[in-house]
DNA sequence: GTTAGCACTCTCATACGGAGAGTGCCAGCG
DNA sequence: CGCTGGCACTCTCCGTATGAGAGTGCTAAC
């Protein structure tokens, strides 16, 4: 702890051996020795010095030694330093960028395929597990109501909502009602409702009790319409998952069957709460411009124990037109991979791919409007 | 391979002693002993005579031996005969049928988002990988086609086909074309393509290449049509899978890492075509009626090499409006799991999700029409 | 401050050996 | 003639031992 509060100065032999010994542990992924290092990058000293050296950077608590006699392996701390000091700052190359925009285009344009897109590429390009999820309103507004009867005792109800979305649901009855009563319920609700939020239509949901002349129906419908503007509102901001394959693929799960089925679970039941923090994204909503704020959570940063282990880059973005217009929860693209990963490659690419998103739906969305 | 033509007809007492061991291993995953089965089940006889039918059983090929001292295992020709005669018939549970039945009606009333319950709530049941694919039109049929400008260079494409979808396309131009040239086009192209498949379009363009006469942009423009038709005609039949964490804590995986690796990554890339064999499906597509018709494979009967350790349990369905109009390409709810896996509890519950899956279509988008 | 040398430590792969589990077979029994 | 108890045989599994290899930490000398 208090070692961590200490802001060493790093004397520059001792950082550049930081760096070499990170990167080479990034490229190669077994613990390196002082031997190895100087014969690879032909370092005008010997591994006696070398040694001394990772010595002092193991007591500042940047590197640390599974045993005794195995080379040295980067402690979080010194990936932090590496990431906030030692890595220079890199950019997807051109060939790949313009590749990647060729997809983007040749795909269906909407928002949802695109999320899926960014996932699985990216995901095939780094190795390592990607989630993207897209901007969404943070509640949904009433436009419109209709109630069809499909037979007496089936409704399909269809909501009309603000944010340019049609949302439908299949609604049993508790007791039989007839057509032209469905009707007048229908635009009575429109009209009450127009422009309000589930939580308003809880709260009429609650007046309708009190004032006992309301239709009996009223009250299952009003709740039933609440509990779908919620689910859709989650749904909208619905996270694509990709690269399973790769991580696991990944040295450091090769030997850890519990943890890897831990993670596949997580995967396999679409947990994006526990793969990439709210508290993050929170803290996101909270700014206005969050253009390239990229956000990197190392080992024990990330809330989730299981994912203690890895590392996290979060690249947020939110379109222009949400800026201006109403609340709007942002989007992200998030890197997960071992705290090993390649920091410089995985930011560099997460920061395109957020950019380009934000990009697409301006060009498609806004321009729609 | 004569063995299995031989049709032994297999005493009382060694098929009974088949359908202990099998349901044992089913329950246990360990190789079963003749004493095991002798004392678990109170059977009136020794160790000893069981030994000697299960050796006849094993010269029979239903059972294998991992080596000399182990238990009895069965082979993919135990499974076979276990499925088609000793098994006895079963359903899912009411409460269990209620309990689905339910979240269906809680879900949206959206083919996707059926398929996408099925395949979540059934991998949970069952412990096993599923894969739910939705029915969907064999080609995708023109009805109106829209060009809107976004700017000089990019316009956006608007199909509405006649299976009641609409495909969106962004279309960057080779060449700067004016708005009205564009409006000109697309009504001529409605017209000239009102309810063509993309082999249609293409043709279209090839004889608009020969007929120099027509605009230059109308070649790129049909070529993007075809292509278009094509990709959302497969989209349409888009599988759900999920499953995988729970596949993945099977014990015959716990062993082995790099077969469970290649799984994780066939599930990862959505490879639904390694997974249900075309074939299969092609075989399903000839027939009329399917209605209950359970496809088993097998182990080896299957023809991705890396799942010839598992069986898949098919249950195909089509909606009724299908069956009528134009040609689908059926649906179905697969069930993967080890060789070992609980087949009258896979096969009831495959039934039911099928068939409630066509239930639900039938009923919404039926009506609707 | 740097280096060479050397003892020390820890992992990993391999081999060994005994316990345990189950079968296959045989001889005897009803 | 089918069933059973007995027994030798085989194979896995697990814990232990052993040796090679890799790297460090320390010390003494440059």
């Amino acid at each position: 702890m208090s070692s961590e509060r200490l802001t060493h100065r790093l004397s520059d032999r001792r950082a550049g051996i930081l760096q070499l010994v990170i990167q080479d542990y990034i490229e190669t992924a077994t613990p390196v020795a002082s031997r190895h290092v100087v014969e690879k990058y032909a370092l005008p000293a010997s591994p006696a010095t070398i040694r001394h050296e990772m010595h002092a950077l193991e007591r500042e608590g940047y590197l640390t030694h599974p045993h005794t006699s195995a080379g040295r392996v980067p402690s979080n701390r010194g990936y932090r330093h590496f990431v906030q000091s030692l890595m220079g700052h890199a950019e997807l190359g051109l060939a790949e960028q313009a590749s990647v925009r060729h997809q983007f285009f040749q795909a269906a344009p909407s928002v949802d395929e695109w999320v899926e897109l960014a996932a699985t590429v990216l995901a095939r390009s780094l190795g390592l597990l990607v989630i993207v999820a897209p901007p969404h309103p943070e509640q949904l507004r009433v436009r419109q109501v209709e109630l069809i009867s499909l037979n007496e005792l089936l409704v399909l109800m269809i909501v009309v909502v603000q944010e340019a979305r049609m949302i439908r649901q299949l609604m049993p009855l508790p007791q039989p009602v007839e057509v032209d009563e469905l009707d007048e319920l229908a635009t009575r609700l429109s009209w009450m409702l127009r422009g309000r939020s589930a939580s308003d239509v809880r709260t009429a949901a609650r007046q309708a009790i009190d004032a006992r002349e309301t239709h009996p129906v009223e009250h299952f419908v009003l709740d039933t319409l609440a509990q779908v503007l919620d689910r859709d509102a989650l749904r909208a901001g619905n996270p694509a998952i990709a690269g399973l394959g790769g991580m696991m693929a990944q040295p450091e799960f090769q030997h850890e069957p519990e943890r890897s089925l831990e993670l596949i679970e997580l995967v396999d039941q679409h947990a994006a709460d526990d793969l990439v923090p709210a508290a993050v994204i929170d803290d996101v909503t909270q700014q206005g411009d969050i253009r390239g704020a990229m956000h990197v959570l190392i080992g024990d940063d990330h809330p989730t124990a299981l994912l203690q282990q890895c590392s996290l880059v979060l690249a947020p973005y939110r379109s222009s037109t949400g800026a201006a217009g109403p609340p709007e929860i942002p989007g992200y693209v998030g890197v997960i991979g071992p705290t090993r990963m390649n920091y410089p490659r995985s930011i560099a690419a997460a920061r395109f791919y957020s950019q380009l998103l934000q990009e697409m739906i301006d060009a498609v969305y806004g321009a729609g409007r």
